[in-house]
Order: C-alpha cells, then sequence, then structure tokens
DNA sequence: AAGCTTATCAACCGCTAGTGA
DNA sequence: CTCACTAGCGGTTGATAAGCT
C-alpha cells in the first residue's frame, strides 16, 4: 500500500478492523502513526486510535444504553467535574468519552427543545433564559430527561402534547392565555397572588390533571422517578434554588426529613447558575404525587 | 407507504499539553 | 528556548435507525 495514497476517512471497513487490531497485538495501543507510515491503513493515527479507543478496545459496552445507574454516575461527575468526558468516563467501566459526551449531549439538546416548546419568545425573559453551554444543563435536568424514547415513551407523548398546545395558543390568542395560566400559574397569573398568600393554597386550588394539557404530561414524566431516592437527592439540591414559593410547595412533597435541604437552602447570587431548570417547571407536576412508584418500578 | 422528526452513534476537526531533539 | 511531533480531549457534524403522523 503506498502511503502516498489519498487519505482514508468515514466508516471504516471490517478488514481495516482487522488490520487495526493486529497491530495493537503486535505493539499495543501506542505508535498510532506508524500505522500508516507503515502503509498498513490510509488512516491518519489519529483516526485510528479514535476508532481503537471508541470501538474495538475490549470490554466495551457497544450498544448497550446506559443504565439508570450510569446515568446518574454521569449526572454526579459533570456535576462534580464539569465536562471533562475523559475524566467521568473513567468511573464507567466499558464507557468511552465519546460514550458520556453524546449521552450528555442528546439530553441537552432533547432539553433545549422542551424549553423552546414550552417558552415562546413572547414570554416572560426567565423563561426566554436559553442554554448556551453544557454547563446549562444541570444535573437533575438531565436526569429529568431521563432515557432514550425507547424506554420512556411519555417523553414523546410530552413533546407532541406541549407542541400541539403551543401552536393552539399561536393561532388563538384566548387559548394562548389558557395556555400561559396553566403553564406558569406562579408568576403569571392572578391566581400566584393567592399561593404566595396561602401556600396550602396550590394544592387545593389548582385544577386537577387535564389529559389534554401538555406541561401536565411533561410533570408525568418526571413523577415516576420521585420514588427514587438518587433522584430524590438530585431533586432537592436543585429546590435549593427554588423561590419561597416554590420551596414551600415542594415542602409539601417531600417529609421534612427529606426536604431538610430545602427548609436550609441559601439564596442563590447568581440567578443564572446551572440547575436553575426548577424555576421554570410547572406547578402541576406536583398534583400528581399520591402514590410514589418504588424504584424498582420504573 | 411516504415523509418527517428525533435519538443515537461514529467519526472528524480544532485545539492543547506533553515530550524529545 | 523552540520547534516538531504525537496523544488526547472536547465540540461538532453527518449518517442512520426508529418512531410517529
Amino acid at each position: 500500500m503506498d502511503k502516498n495514497e489519498e487519505l482514508k476517512k468515514g466508516p471504516w471497513k471490517i478488514d481495516e478492523d482487522e488490520v487495526l487490531i493486529e497491530h495493537v497485538r503486535r505493539n499495543g495501543p501506542r505508535d498510532w502513526s506508524s500505522i500508516r507510515s507503515n502503509g498498513l491503513l490510509q488512516r491518519t493515527g489519529k483516526s485510528c486510535r479514535l476508532r481503537w479507543v471508541n470501538k474495538l478496545r475490549p470490554n466495551l459496552k457497544s450498544g448497550v444504553k446506559f443504565s439508570a445507574e450510569e446515568e446518574k454516575t454521569v449526572i454526579d461527575l459533570q456535576a462534580k467535574f464539569g465536562n471533562k468526558w475523559a475524566k467521568i468516563s473513567t468511573y464507567l467501566q466499558g464507557r468511552t468519552d465519546n460514550d458520556v459526551k453524546n449521552f450528555w449531549s442528546s439530553r441537552k439538546k432533547r432539553l433545549q427543545r422542551i424549553q423552546q416548546t414550552i417558552a415562546p419568545k413572547s414570554n416572560s425573559q426567565k423563561r426566554n433564559k436559553q442554554i448556551t453551554s453544557l454547563h446549562d444543563v444541570s444535573p437533575s435536568e438531565a436526569s429529568m430527561l431521563s432515557s432514550s424514547r425507547k424506554e420512556e415513551p411519555l417523553s414523546k407523548s410530552l413533546l407532541r402534547s406541549s407542541s400541539y398546545n403551543h401552536k393552539a395558543a399561536i393561532v388563538n390568542p384566548e387559548a394562548a392565555l389558557n395556555f400561559e395560566r396553566k403553564m406558569f400559574p406562579h408568576d403569571l397569573c392572578p391566581m400566584s397572588t393567592s399561593i404566595k398568600s396561602d401556600p396550602s393554597f396550590i394544592s387545593h386550588q389548582i385544577p386537577q390533571f387535564e389529559p389534554d394539557f401538555g406541561m401536565l404530561l411533561e410533570g408525568q414524566e418526571f413523577i415516576p422517578r420521585l420514588g427514587d431516592s438518587s433522584f430524590l437527592d438530585i431533586f432537592q439540591q436543585t429546590t435549593s434554588e427554588l423561590t419561597d414559593l416554590q420551596r414551600s410547595n415542594a415542602s409539601l412533597i417531600f417529609p421534612p426529613e427529606r426536604s431538610s435541604r430545602v427548609a436550609g437552602y441559601e439564596e442563590i447570587d447568581d440567578p443564572l447558575t446551572p440547575d436553575s431548570f426548577i424555576d421554570d417547571l410547572p406547578l402541576d407536576i406536583f398534583d400528581q404525587i399520591e402514590s410514589l412508584p418504588s424504584p424498582s418500578q420504573w
């Protein structure tokens, strides 16, 4: 093979993989550049290394979805280290930095779409806040966004439903107003005054679940995860950024011992720090929390 | 069945750090 | 010191599969 041949790009073929595996067998996972210089493959050393690390290396969990435990690990470690995917991947056996990165960006993308869907341009500045970096996606957001749609089809129905309502809001101002009221009762509607003066108001006065209301579906998606202790931890961390109103509502959900961090929270100086996603959560999600499923049920 | 949307994954690119001459 | 080379990392993109209308 002439090493001056044109560089090959794109998907790897089986015979190329075999050559690469043979190289590693003989030389170990190093000297990547020599693969091309020796005329074995018309791939850059960089490309060879990547192929080995991401696909050919032994003990990789190729094609295996992230488990709930792995998701939690990524979420925790991302909060701790930031976007240090290579570092995070060392905590996950069989996962590459690329896997972790893809996992995270996939959830970020989903969150962005949800935010765009539920926060039309005409709404308040707060809800207009867009994700501008990976760090805008908090662990709790990622957790709430959950796994693939195959595993949790509710997220799909959520999108359809909220998307539908959004469209209706655009063509029908009255529908838009109702939509807004339902979506953001605490900061847009007259009802919010009642809530502020009486925190228990929320448990008595907020309309019951309506099947055609997209945001309720979104809330439902989160509910099954509330039965999980790790989710609760993440959720409670997030609630440290709740408004007073939201915090008082959260205390309705969690028993005092579980909501201690909520009660002992400190004001956040920078409202734009990560994890403020909870600010945008519809209070309706709390309506459905009557019987919490055990972790084994989700 | 066709077309569209979304999720997932593989691979590339640009950049930086480390190392040796 | 600096230059060249290599390895590694993080971000992005494009292809494809899967699900939905």
